[in-house]
DNA sequence: TACGTTTCCGAAAACCTTTTCAGTGTGCTT
DNA sequence: AAGCACACTGAAAAGGTTTTCGGAAACGTA
């Protein structure tokens, strides 16, 4: 009824074609040990002929290693856990492993299922992939494999975690302002108890800080994530006198853009805007286009899947990790240009 | 110098532990055979004493099976891709499947390397996901394994694949509009050379010419999927009399909607609007919310993934199966609600 | 021819689990 | 007391590969 579907040729039968022992076959199709030429040459015709794939499951078990490793997302993979994804992905292709993803859906009974899972299958490590920048619980604790955190770190600060680093992030993006002559800059930025949302206020109060500058409003003017709240936060800041904002992100930075257009305000020559994570859908398509911080979330996930790699050997790097973000000069904060 | 990690404990030391042989260790965990209470007991304890994960190769090399699948994503995993990755992960998390997750990053040698890769693992069965819906090369000939295909359908007709079915989709669309009183409506989509595009305007035109209506402007205008072409798209069809304007994407919608606010049209009352994709950033975030197509393509992922299952136990399903969209009505299309 | 040296090849063990089948011991029946 | 059925347990094989080590053949030298 259903199609047999052939089993797939093993190395014996690739031994018997070529008229030898498996041993000889073995070593002839990994170039190690003694094999006559003409001998190793008939195994290769043979292994080519039935497209012989060795069984990496009966190879991982005898060596003890599987080259996988597990990429467990505590949130549902958003749109801050994809990038790192990807970056991991990327980073273990090169170095052929291969990659088990596993999403929790925010779920820890899940979690510990998938992990399970994972152990199970003799995973040579693991990268954990947060949804925000807050700290979350660690797994690693008499785990017999190397973990790394990557965008959410570990609470436990003997693991190894890479995060960006928010705070010098919005300390750019404000010396950006400062050094285009802006004096009077406000903060809009998302909820309180985002720790992203407190490192970035801190990065744009620092910033001031050493610039003799106080902050427009006084304090930060926290809210949520949307361009909702940013049209609303506009209303209020444009009651003050303002020269420059930086937006705790793209999303408030368009929603604040739209607003101070439709009250008259130009951006840049009146106002000059700063967002917050380079999503291209908004950075790139409000008018004018976005200035903004990119977290370079790719190579944080690549950092991290390296750092595993060195965790794997022996060598791990435990602590928090801040990493770089880089500053994306658009229009929304050049006066004068095109 | 690396702190050695301790082995992992086998069922040999688990039947050590409790004073059995691992024939009856083996037994006693998994329930099958003729094993006293007492004994599975003390089995069971030591076990858990050990933590013991029975070794997932180990089992797969016996079985032949790996409960595992490959998900393979030909172009580089984007938007469209995410949600249908997320899907088939969760309907095979369900049925207790792993998940390799594979980027070609839409170069076919590294498809190819993937490939290999997925096989000397012996998954079970493959998902081919792809960025668009233009059919792309089938890898199943001759391969020795089930492989269903996502949003981006095989060339062979004989393989599975699960695509949105644009066209319905799109006449949806375009009878909501007409059922409101609409008459006279444009379509705005992306290139021509998109298989989305082609299907969602023939769609339209369908449901316009199954009410005797003609397509203002005579033809679709054909552009880019970009805000931008949406706002130069609204300069051209505001020159016709529209009452209506269906677009092929959420990106487009939100272009045309901001570019006829700006010139005094009232959006729905003067022109209903309606996009593609339910892109949530965008079609919530709009100027009223946008009424938009829903693809469904988590639902497409899971179904793609239970087919998968199917498959493997040698139920297959060839062709190309189109999936129904759903119509998400808001305020963009709805006059005189709030 | 006898012996040592190379060169090449194969038998067998190891990795860990599941399953089959044979064996042991117990309690019961006659 | 012998025989039997039954409940329980363990030895061994299988799955596919790599590696180790011993053995065989070929060749050269004495």
């Amino acid at each position: 009824m259903t199609p047999r579907r052939p089993r797939a040729a093993t190395i014996n039968d690739v031994a018997a074609l070529a008229g030898v022992s498996i041993a000889t076959a073995s070593k002839a199709l990994n170039g190690r040990g003694q094999v006559r030429d003409e001998t190793r040459q008939r195994v290769l015709v043979a292994a080519e002929e039935l497209s012989f794939q060795p069984n990496a499951l009966a190879r991982s078990l005898i060596s003890g290693q599987t080259r996988t490793v597990g990429l467990l997302t505590s949130d549902s993979v958003g749109r801050f856990g994809i990038p790192v994804l990807l970056g991991a992905e990327d980073a273990f292709g090169a170095g052929e492993m291969s990659v088990m993803l596993c999403d929790a859906r925010g779920d820890s009974i899940r979690e510990q299922h998938h992990l399970r899972t994972l152990l199970a299958r003799r995973v040579d490590g693991l990268i954990v992939v947060g949804e925000s920048t807050d700290p979350r619980p660690s797994i690693s604790r008499n785990l017999p494999l190397p973990v790394v955190y990557a965008y959410a770190p570990s609470d436990d600060p003997d693991d190894v975690s890479f995060v960006p680093d928010d705070v010098e992030g919005a300390k750019m993006a404000v010396q950006h302002l400062i050094t285009l002559g802006r004096r009077r800059i406000a903060h809009v930025t998302g909820p309180t108890h985002y720790r992203a949302a407190q490192d970035r206020a801190e990065g744009t109060q620092a910033a001031l800080a050493e610039a003799g500058l106080e902050l427009v409003a006084g304090q930060p003017l926290f809210g949520v994530w949307s361009q909702r709240w940013g049209r609303q936060a506009a209303e209020i800041v444009l009651k003050h006198e303002v020269d420059a904002v930086m937006c705790g992100s793209d999303q408030i930075a368009a929603g604040f853009i739209e607003a101070a257009r439709e009250r008259g305000r130009r951006i840049p020559d009146d106002i000059a805007v700063v967002g917050y994570d380079n999503w291209e859908v908004l950075s790139a398509e409000t008018r004018p286009p976005l200035t903004t911080i990119d977290m370079n979330l790719e190579r944080l996930g690549r950092t991290a899947a390296q750092h595993l790699f060195a965790a794997i050997d022996g060598k791990a790097t435990p602590g928090v990790h801040r990493m770089p973000c880089r500053l994306i000069i658009r229009e929304s904060s050049l006066t004068g240009t095109v």
